[in-house]
DNA sequence: AATCTCGGCAAACACTTGTTTACTGAATGG
DNA sequence: CCATTCAGTAAACAAGTGTTTGCCGAGATT
């Protein structure tokens, strides 16, 4: 009758959270081919066989890093491509999201960035596949667009691509700015949005050269 | 009288090749943070202390593989600049020196794209403080092309900037392909053409908008 | 109320780890 | 040719590792 799922199961979910954030806080300044088991039960609280209550690897634990994290970055791509407007206030509110997503979820994206090309492969993977799919929806996005009038469909997701790409790497950028300098940071939106205007007027161009 | 450096010092320089090149070998799938002096020194032919007469820290051999990864990068970068011509056999040209390098040098770059944001503080920071110079090299390059009459350096700057990371994740995009798929390779470079054609475009529009 | 499920624990397994030690023996230099 | 330097070794250190085992005791189920 009750709307939880009971008690017995809810303390389990506990204990998977608090390993997921053991190992999120571990992985602050470590690979996750580094990370062992014993390390993250510690930290979370638990004995070492607990974990094998929860995954069956450490990559598996990886792996359910991974889904949360992307599913994070999921929203916060809607909420840039949902709302129309001018392509100048298009890139202003980007670089803004962007710059908020780092700060609210930096473990999240460090992560990301640390295992897309990182020493596990599954982990690797799960997170290019996930990528991909990012693409995907930012091409299907593209295309309502008027701008894209004529583009081909490969066209559309090179374009998509572009974007994806330099939305990590001024991801990745920012991470590292944050928590040092703060100018720093700002210099980093203010380029990314430049490279974001060039590629735009690129994009104003094409064909009609 | 001879020009050899001594028998002594040379038989310690192929000591430390050893220990370098089995470095890379292992790092082909594990981090460097993973990595253990045991397990270098086993897989070089050496007894473990023997790596303590090399380098004190396995973060230095990192460093040190740093430094030669990014010294074929940095010929690499000179030959595409060197050759004048239009932007399109220029495009042409810096595509195909990447995928040639990629295949050429896949461990040194496959290290580097690990350990960009691999979790060895250290290597990190020798990493993005070599590929900022590799920026202000594109830039100054950029600046002497007829195109970038009255740009200013901030704008300059950025393009450069935007070129480097297009470049690395190229170049990461490739290292993956390579190795399975012949087909997704081309397209990859296909891909990379398209893009910098559309930014080579937006560069010609630059505040002639 | 009696039974079953199952998340968590402590302990034990056989290894692997980084680093230091005292040593050996070949190239070096006077 | 004798003394020195020094790259490389084997052995030992304490400490950490992943994973399995049998067990407990609190929810869940009947």
């Amino acid at each position: 009758m009750s709307h939880t799922v009971g008690a017995r199961q809810a303390q389990k979910q506990q204990s998977r959270r608090a390993l997921l954030d053991a190992g999120l806080r571990l992985l602050a300044d470590q690979n996750l081919a580094s990370l062992g088991v014993r390390e993250v039960t510690r930290e979370a609280g638990l004995s070492p066989a607990a974990f094998y209550r929860h995954f069956p690897d450490l990559a598996a634990l990886g792996v359910a890093l991974v889904e949360e994290s992307l599913a994070s970055l999921h929203v916060m791509i809607r909420s840039v491509l949902a709302e129309a407007g001018g392509a100048e206030e298009l890139i202003d509110r980007a670089v803004d999201v962007i710059e908020r997503h780092v700060r609210e979820h930096r473990a999240h994206v460090r992560f990301l960035a640390r295992e897309r090309h990182g020493g596990v492969r599954r982990v690797r993977e799960a997170i290019d596949a996930e990528l991909g799919r990012f693409a995907a929806e930012v091409g299907e996005a593209l295309a309502l667009q008027p701008v894209s009038r004529g583009w081909s469909e490969q066209d559309l997701r090179m374009l998509a691509e572009l974007y994806v790409d330099h939305m990590v790497s001024t991801a990745s950028a920012l991470l590292e700015a944050q928590e040092s300098d703060p100018a720093r940071e700002r210099r980093i939106a203010a380029t990314a949005r430049l490279q974001l205007r060039l590629i735009s007027l690129g994009r104003r161009h094409w064909q009609a050269s």
